[in-house]
DNA sequence: TTGTAAGCGTTATCAT
DNA sequence: ATGATAACGCTTACAA
């Protein structure tokens, strides 16, 4: 009990305070001290390095502590120390691609060592994003997580100024190791390209989502791109369908590409809705995969080998990322360096839906 | 700058503090007061009751703010206020059906009326579900979006010990109106069965994820038999058919279901993944649907209507459950009354993967 | 309208 | 090994 502040009887005085629900429960580490007839500071050792206190105490305790039902005011805390034991994670969206895989991963790793994740979405804004890191700042998280490195312009300045550690997963750039966690997007590009035009495709079309504010899909983009040049190829404008993220959108771009002439051989998409849509509109049309065309995605996402014709597609670790993005900003506030690898292989899961080019 | 607290010259003296990055940038509410010449509680009140100073102590006010990129400690806010603006869910998942929506829909919701999101996984374990809310405790959430019903048994205690409001989502129970929002489960399932009943069908199969501490789970089913039962039907036991929640174990469990004797000519499954793998896994295995089989689905994500064959499924509206959760969790905090449905109605999308019994 | 000053629950410093 | 006590940055009576 203890707590029942003052005036029991109700007369006005000085107003209990009682703004909100008590958020702890209403015991607080001096109610526990009172109990065990020790001082606050001794109660907190206990909690805190617990080989520093008698055992005999440490067991009262304890025991107070479970009597009492007191779990510790992590605002207090966080207040008094300087550290909420936090971490800001922003997204850009949810439920898509290897996004909600590598979420759950860095909450779970996070718990791991005793840090609690927020998580936010910025659908793909900067504006938006900006806002939910300075949200972040207010609440005093320890480190952020960003996803890919365009953002506001201002975002960085403010991080650094207020010294906030923070990183960019899904993409890996050597010119800043240590600060990014994630696959080579360009490389990997390169790679599926490279595996197409092995296979003997020349005509190649790309839908993928808008690259502005999103280095990533640029990366990705410039892969293609660099791959065929070095064999003297290159993507004809009308081959260059941009869009969203939705299999609706892939369906529809895909008949647009398809409408071209001469008409492309191989399609690589951006992402994976885009890559589902294409193939689902492309046995709706009647088109065989891959004697027709070929189609490739990016993300391996379930769904991805078990359509009627399986993807051939990017994956990409989102677990590990997840994982060593959770470790990778928790070694930055704590100032640790990190003994892991950054960089995620991206690798090309070959599938029913790619093949030679047809004759014609 | 100010903060340079005392020793300039380096002497030991009492230490500088500096546990950790400094949160708000160095600079304090007393800084911008003594920079403007006022009080802290005159800063303080600019900021969140600005009707009360003057227009002219405000207006300076808001430039040394700006000037000084002041942003307040959310930290010592919670601390003394007692409310942290803060609202932690715990999903049993990201990534799967609604959930993605409905989290990010909580999310934009809270972020426009002040609050921000703390979202942990229970990946469908009560134990992690409830160290998770300890947690949220221990951080000083204002409340706790749940989902379902099915918790751990201490689970419900600790929040009202701890005076926490908590909504439960995903459900809709009119005994408990008022703490909680979503569709109802048991109706739901009810509607579809009855709709494939009304085709002709008798011999239904179920393809479900595990019903223990899954009360949605449980409702559904709850809703298939008692549809069933007013008609004289029942699920056979073979036809029963428990798995978890990936397109692959809907293939398998699919396949089994239909290698029974006599064979179901409906087949109701109980998520997303379990219908997508046995639609699929009908088509690859040369079964007409819905000629030969009718399949049924839940939760209408956008596959549903992409496959080769559309499937008919429940549609539940996640971003509004998503949307209403957050207005509603954040109503009981500021203890006002919710003046919008709580229940949202699930809706059957009829599609081309169910029609009549084959006429055998 | 503005200033003064008392907390809020914990940790950390220093003394014992 | 333990206790006393001063912060931490802000909000909020209450006084002026």
């Amino acid at each position: 009990m203890a707590k029942v502040k003052a005036e029991v009887g109700g007369m006005p005085g000085p107003a209990t305070k009682m703004p909100g629900s008590t958020p702890t429960g209403g015991v607080g580490l001096r109610d526990v001290a009172r109990a065990v007839g020790v001082s606050t500071a001794t109660v907190s050792r206990a909690i805190n390095r617990p080989e520093v206190v008698s055992p005999e105490l440490r067991e009262r305790i304890a025991l107070a502590v479970a009597e009492l039902g007191w779990i510790p005011d992590g605002r207090a805390r966080a207040f008094t120390t300087g550290r909420s034991q936090t971490i800001g994670a922003v997204f850009p969206t949810l439920g898509l691609g290897d996004f909600p895989r590598a979420a759950n991963a860095i909450q779970r790793q996070l718990l791991d060592v005793g840090y609690t994740l927020l998580l936010a979405c910025s659908e793909y804004d900067p504006d938006l994003e900006f806002q939910q890191v300075r949200k972040f700042a207010e609440r005093g998280v320890d480190g952020v997580i960003l996803v890919g490195l365009a953002h506001h312009p201002d975002l960085l300045p403010f991080l650094k100024q207020r010294n906030l550690p923070f990183i960019s997963s899904f993409i890996y750039e050597p010119a800043i190791h240590g600060s990014c966690v994630g696959p080579d997007n360009h490389k990997a590009l390169v790679t599926m390209t490279d595996y197409l035009a092995d296979l003997g495709h020349v005509r190649f079309a790309v839908i993928a989502q808008a690259t502005e504010n999103n280095d990533r899909a640029s990366a990705r983009l410039a892969g293609i791109r660099d791959a065929l040049a070095l064999r003297g190829l290159a993507v004809r404008p009308q081959h260059l369908a941009i869009g969203t993220w939705t299999i609706e959108e892939g369906r529809r771009l895909f008949a647009q590409v398809m409408a071209t002439d001469p008409r492309p051989t191989a399609i690589i998409c951006g992402n994976a809705p885009l890559a589902i849509g294409a193939v689902l509109e492309a046995l709706a049309t009647g088109r065989r995969v891959p004697e027709d065309v070929s189609i490739v995605g990016y993300d391996d996402i379930e769904i991805m080998s078990h359509l009627p014709v399986p993807v051939t597609t990017v994956r990409v670790p989102g677990e590990e990322i997840g994982y060593r993005a959770a470790r990778l900003i928790v070694d930055r506030v704590e100032q640790r360096e990190p003994d892991y690898p950054l960089e995620s292989e991206a690798e090309i899961v070959v599938r029913a839906s790619s093949g030679p080019p047809p004759k014609d």
